[in-house]
DNA sequence: CCAAAAATCTACCAGTTAGACCAGTTGGTG
DNA sequence: CACCAACTGGTCTAACTGGTAGATTTTTGG
C-alpha cells in the first residue's frame, strides 16, 4: 500500500502507462531519470513502480529496468499521430501545399489560446493537406515564433510539422488537447477541398503542449467529412488504492 | 480565520508570494526556518500557511513542504463520461426518450464488434437523448443480453444506461474505443434531430469493455454537429530508448 | 489581580529526500 | 575471448520534512 508523494507518482505513472506513453515490453526511462521527471525522489518513484509492479502494469528486472507488461487490451490506445504518421502508416503518400505562411503578432484571441502576450510574434501556417495527391484537409496554425524562428526558413512543402518542429526547433509536441465538431463547409473550404457547398466537414481545433506541458501551437484543421475518421479511447477515472488513515488526510 | 501574530506572518508570506520572491512550482523552505525568519512559532506559521494554501497560493504535500502554486490550470485529461454526466456536469437536465428496445439475435457484424459469437441474445436500444427538452443526438445501442438482462425490465426513460447498467446488472463500464466522423444526416435522422435535410451531424461509433476488459456493447451515436463538441487529450508515444533492448522480460 | 485565550515551545512520528555504494547488465573495444 | 566504461536497479543511511499532540509561557480582557 502506499501513501503520500507515493500515490502522486503512481497515478501519473498509469496515466501515462494507460495513455500509451510508453510503448509496451519496452523498458521505461531510468529511475533516477523518471524521479526527476516527476519531482519526487528515487525511493519515492520506487514505491510507485513496486505497486504498478504488483498490479500487473509493469515488471521488473534488477540491473536492467522497468518493463511495460503486455497491454491488457488489444487494440492500440489512443495516441496522437501527426497527419504524415498516419498516411504513412495506411501506406499512403501525404502532400501538404502552403497556402500561407506569415510571421505577425497574435491576435488577442490566439494569444489567450496560447497562453503568451497579446501581439507576441507568431508564425501562421495553413496549408491543404493531402493523401495520394488528393485533398483531404485544411490545416491552420499558428505557432509561437520564439519558439519556432526557424521554421519560418525552411521549405515546408510535403513537409510534417511536427517533425519539422523536432528537427529545426528541437520542439517536441508530447500533447494535444482537441475539441471535434462536425459543421457545414464554408464556401472557400469547400472550394478547397473540392466539396459541395455546404457538405459535413471535420472541424478539430486544438492546442499542443512540449514535453514541460508550455503551450507551442494552436490551431484549426478542417477534414472532409467522408475522408476522415478520429478515434480515441476513452476511460474512465482511475482509483487509486490509498491507505486510509485515522489521522485528516492530505 | 486568523488572527494576531498569524496575520502578521500571513501578510509578509503573501507580499513575498505576490513580489516572486519564491519561483513557482519551487518549495518553500521549511517550516522551521520560516518561522525563525519571521518571528513567529511554528503553529503561528502553519496557519498563515494554511491560509495562503486555502486561497490557492501554495499547494502543501506531507512530509515534502509547501510549493508556491503554479499559475497553470489543470487541464481535464480526456475521460469517459456518460452523456448524463456530461449533462449534469454542465448544469443542464438530460432526458432520454426510448425509440426501440428488442431482444433478439444479434447480427453477423454486430457479434463480430461485440466478440461474441453470431446469433448470440443481444439487447437492442434506440433512445433520442436530449438536453433541457432540446434532441441533442440519437443514441442506438446494441448490449450483450447475457450482461445485460435486468435492463429488459427497467423503464429506461430519462436514466443513464451507464448507471442502469451498474446498478442493475452489476456491469462497469471502464473503457471506449470510439472513433468520430462528420457525415450528412439522414432523412429520419434529420426528423427526430429537427435537422434540415443533409445537414452535419457528428457519427460517433463505439464498442465498450467493462474493468475485465470484455466487450459488453456497441453502439452508434448521431450527434447535431451544431450542438455537440468532442473533447479529448491526446499524447504522444515517447521513445524513451535510443538503445533498443533486445529482448524484454516475461 | 486573575482567568481565559492566544501564542509558543518541545517532542515525537512517519514519510521524503539526497547521497553513497553495491552487484549485475550492456555494448563496445581490442 | 577478456576487458572496460557506462549504465542499471537494489540497498542502506542520515538528515530533513510536515503532521500532531501536549505542556508551557505570554498576552488579553474583564
Amino acid at each position: 500500500m502506499i501513501s503520500g508523494a507515493a500515490v502522486h507518482a503512481y497515478q501519473e505513472l498509469a496515466e501515462a502507462l494507460r495513455r500509451g506513453v510508453y510503448e509496451a515490453g519496452r523498458r521505461l526511462p531510468a529511475e533516477r531519470e523518471l524521479a526527476a521527471r516527476l519531482g519526487v525522489s528515487r525511493a519515492t518513484l520506487r514505491q510507485a513502480l513496486t505497486q504498478l509492479a504488483e498490479e500487473g502494469f509493469l515488471t521488473r528486472s534488477a540491473q536492467r529496468g522497468w518493463f511495460v507488461a503486455s497491454p491488457v487490451f488489444s487494440e492500440p490506445p489512443s495516441v496522437l499521430q501527426s497527419f504524415t504518421e498516419m498516411a504513412r502508416a495506411r501506406g499512403l503518400t501525404p502532400s501538404a501545399q502552403i497556402l500561407r505562411r506569415t510571421t505577425r503578432a497574435a491576435t488577442f484571441e490566439e494569444a489567450e489560446r496560447l497562453g503568451c502576450a497579446p501581439a507576441s510574434p507568431v508564425l501562421e501556417l495553413q496549408r491543404l493537406r493531402g493523401m495520394n495527391g488528393v485533398p483531404v484537409c485544411l490545416d491552420h496554425n499558428v505557432i509561437l515564433a520564439a519558439r519556432a524562428e526557424a521554421l519560418a526558413e525552411v521549405d515546408m512543402t510535403d513537409r510534417s510539422l511536427y517533425e519539422a518542429l523536432r528537427q529545426f526547433c528541437d520542439v517536441v509536441i508530447e500533447r494535444s488537447s482537441y475539441s471535434i465538431q462536425a459543421a457545414p463547409a464554408t464556401p472557400e473550404v469547400a472550394e478547397l477541398l473540392n466539396l459541395a457547398p455546404d457538405a459535413p466537414v471535420l472541424v478539430g481545433q486544438g492546442v499542443s503542449y512540449d514535453a514541460a506541458g508550455v503551450r507551442v501551437m494552436s490551431g484549426v484543421t478542417t477534414y472532409r467529412g467522408d475522408a476522415y475518421r478520429f478515434e480515441a479511447d476513452l476511460y474512465r477515472p482511475l482509483r487509486v488504492n490509498v491507505r486510509v488513515t485515522p489521522r485528516s488526510p492530505q
